[in-house]
DNA sequence: GTGGTCTAGACCACT
DNA sequence: GTGGTCTAGACCACA
């Protein structure tokens, strides 16, 4: 797995979604250690301050804990809580600016449900 | 009315939006006068600079022609483009990046999107 | 002024408490304009980024605000909400553990008082 | 009981203290043996090496001595001792710093105080 | 001018 | 082993 990285936003935000994406996906369970910070620095050729920073984050939002000397784990009840704080940021900001695009683009709905389907095999 | 600007995005990018909604939506007309770059920087209480980087990429874009001495106005066809431009920008990067954003939260993007037609008929 | 740093604390932390406290006693007033990461960086001899640290956690707690391209500013209301804050902090957990502390080392109210008032000549 | 650590002190330190405030509150005699840095690990639930450490601070502050083969024991004297050690402590630092942060928080020393000697007769 | 990000490399405390 | 902190120096976007 090679990452690769978006210019659009700093690489420890873009490491941070990758671990609450894994998060959600169930990939990483609640309980479970997160790779260390040196491990995931040189697995996604970041430098490891990148990484902690990302991390901090994670505490920050208290989706992960920080065992001293031990290393980080994902707190119960993560999962939960990021889809529902994910859902309500969603809800409340992002699908409202893309109704408001849509409509002043015009297009039409029909149209975009069948564009969705198209792409949506996965999942 | 009192600006308020986003932190994702650079201020000037959110005026130049801003400007080429109005085109879209019909409040700026084709041959219309855009504000002076003084006038809309003091009514947005932003730099000069950064008015007058917003209507630079109006400009780049061909939305926006200077005349010289009399000021902006915006370009014959300007809406046509736009609108064909942002359709595009739109069906091949947002909506499916917001389509796979939706499938990961659970939602439900039919429903998302007749209530969307349902609710708001004109904006 | 030569800072001194102490040990029991990282820089950064040590520099935002310095920060509030400089709101808190008014030396630094709402609205006002925070020394530039540069300056105070060269000013208290540290690392840019261990200034921006420091602001950066300002930010966080919403005590300041960041104005782009133009420096970190004191919020309306920092004062109040700063005080209030620390007041409860203290009132809810580092009185208590105090109190615990005074009785179990079985001293004299009266001459913690006198103590108090003996360096408390400023203030 | 489980025990919580605070993230403010290394887990070692704060057993270190645990102890001191038993010998202290008399729960620990002089004479009496210390649990076994097995059991006491485990009771813990941290690392025997953790606790390992918060003994050998103890051993260090003369407060707790090794038996071969029979395991650590409180010192005669040791709770004098502590006690005088930590009046000075407590009398040297931590009540002027504790007095400075009331101050600047604009409360009043002796009505907490009073108020302290009101509620908690005994703690 | 402003702050933000990243790197490379060092040192530290904790478990 | 773990994460945290700091430095020195670079580059970037924004106003």
């Amino acid at each position: 797995m090679k990452p690769e990285w978006r210019e659009d936003q700093p690489i420890y935000r873009q490491l941070r979604d990758k671990v609450a994406e894994a998060i959600l996906k169930g990939s990483l369970q609640e309980g479970d250690a997160l790779p260390s910070v040196r491990n995931i620095a040189v697995e996604m050729q970041i430098n490891p301050l990148t990484a902690s920073k990302a991390y901090q984050e994670l505490v920050a939002e208290e989706l992960v804990e920080k065992r001293r000397g031990l290393g980080m784990f994902v707190i119960a009840g993560a999962k939960d809580r990021l889809l529902s704080a994910e859902r309500k940021q969603f809800l409340d900001e992002e699908w409202p600016t893309m109704v408001t695009r849509i409509k002043s683009l015009g297009l039409d709905i029909e149209e975009l449900l069948k564009n969705a389907e198209r792409e949506g095999g996965q999942e």
